[in-house]
DNA sequence: GAATTTGTACTGACCGGTCAGTTTAAACGG
DNA sequence: CCGTTTAAACTGACCGGTCAGTACAAATTC
């Protein structure tokens, strides 16, 4: 793949990740896409076979881009709250990408609903990673089961994000990092 | 408005909401709605002045059948788990309701965005009010704002319960329920 | 080293299908 | 009767996908 080539294709998921984030797949044209891009339509069809086709890779892109930065966080020191902060950051920082996801990841028969599956998996696998270690170390209470425990705090990592973004953009990502930690370790004691 | 009446729009929001909740809203066609219902074409345009207005009503319908549920949690005597449990059995009872509201409710300038901020609201502020009873008596920690706690309770839930229908349906919802509230309560103090 | 060929990337007008919404005339039902 | 529903045909905008042709640089030929 030429130079030219993968420059065409980062303009088409910029492109695209802006659009489809933002209006749903779906309800996004080839058109819109193309022109957002600076691109013409026939080019879409040229690097890539349909329009779902663009749609997955876009989606595959993410994933990537996301699980490196997961893994890059094993490594601290609080290693939770690390991984915490860099979901955070990855999410204010292509928010696009968290809209598309939340809104394709759970549609049942959906056409995606097959890959996300398996991208889901790759991530909640490196959260579990980092949850089995803090298991091992004894830092977990009884009767949390890693594997549930890694599904929600993704989840909940997430839509803590878009909630972020979309209704209460003012507050700093530290702040949200720290209301997430709060929660996650914060409101058991009291009761 | 006659019960006729009432009995036909009952109809098609069952039916729109299986199917957009399964496909999202963009992609259902107004004839499979009205094939679904059983119902003409024209039934839809005689009750409903488009496509969007349907849907629209749609959003009302669900949230005020999930915040008389909500407020009727509010005497329990664990007002918490009530409250995690209700919209837990919500979520079970009308999974195409959160699949579509998960769709939706953070895309930014999207056409539903101002309703579903209102709606949201409405939620998260009778979450709130469970809360704040918490709170009061003492028993939520320090430095949780209660509304940061709510809106993320709130999203928390939602997606826990999606993941739930789609990834593992296996597990009955007093199981889902427990895991809830260890998270809640529980991965707090072993650290 | 000019002329020609080849391969790759891109273009945008165009086509055929789809779908929201309309219209109409007739039936139904309370 | 009158509000509601039906069935079916129709309109027109829109959109995914196609395709013949362009641009251009790197090889190839003479």
């Amino acid at each position: 793949m030429s130079a030219r080539t993968t420059a065409t294709k980062q303009k088409l998921f910029d492109a695209a990740l802006k659009l489809v984030g933002e209006r749903g797949a779906a309800s996004v044209t080839v058109d819109e896409i193309a022109a957002e891009a600076g691109v013409a339509k026939g080019t879409i069809y040229y690097n890539f076979a349909s329009k779902d086709a663009l749609v997955e890779a876009l989606l595959h892109h993410g994933v990537e881009i996301l699980a490196g930065r997961l893994r890059s966080a094993e490594g601290s020191e609080d290693s939770l709250e690390a991984l915490v902060d860099e979901m955070l950051g990855f999410w204010a920082e292509y928010p696009a990408f968290g809209q598309l996801l939340v809104s394709e990841l759970w549609r049942t028969p959906g056409q995606w609903h097959g890959t996300l599956s398996l991208l889901r998996d790759d991530i909640v696998s490196i959260v579990r990673g980092h949850m089995k270690r803090l298991s091992d170390a004894g830092r977990l209470p009884d009767g949390v089961e890693v594997g549930t425990a890694s599904a929600a705090l993704f989840g909940t990592l997430l839509v803590i994000a878009l909630d972020w973004q979309v209704f209460q953009p003012e507050r700093s990502r530290a702040e949200v990092r720290d209301s997430v930690m709060h929660l996650v370790r914060g409101l058991g004691p009291a009761r």
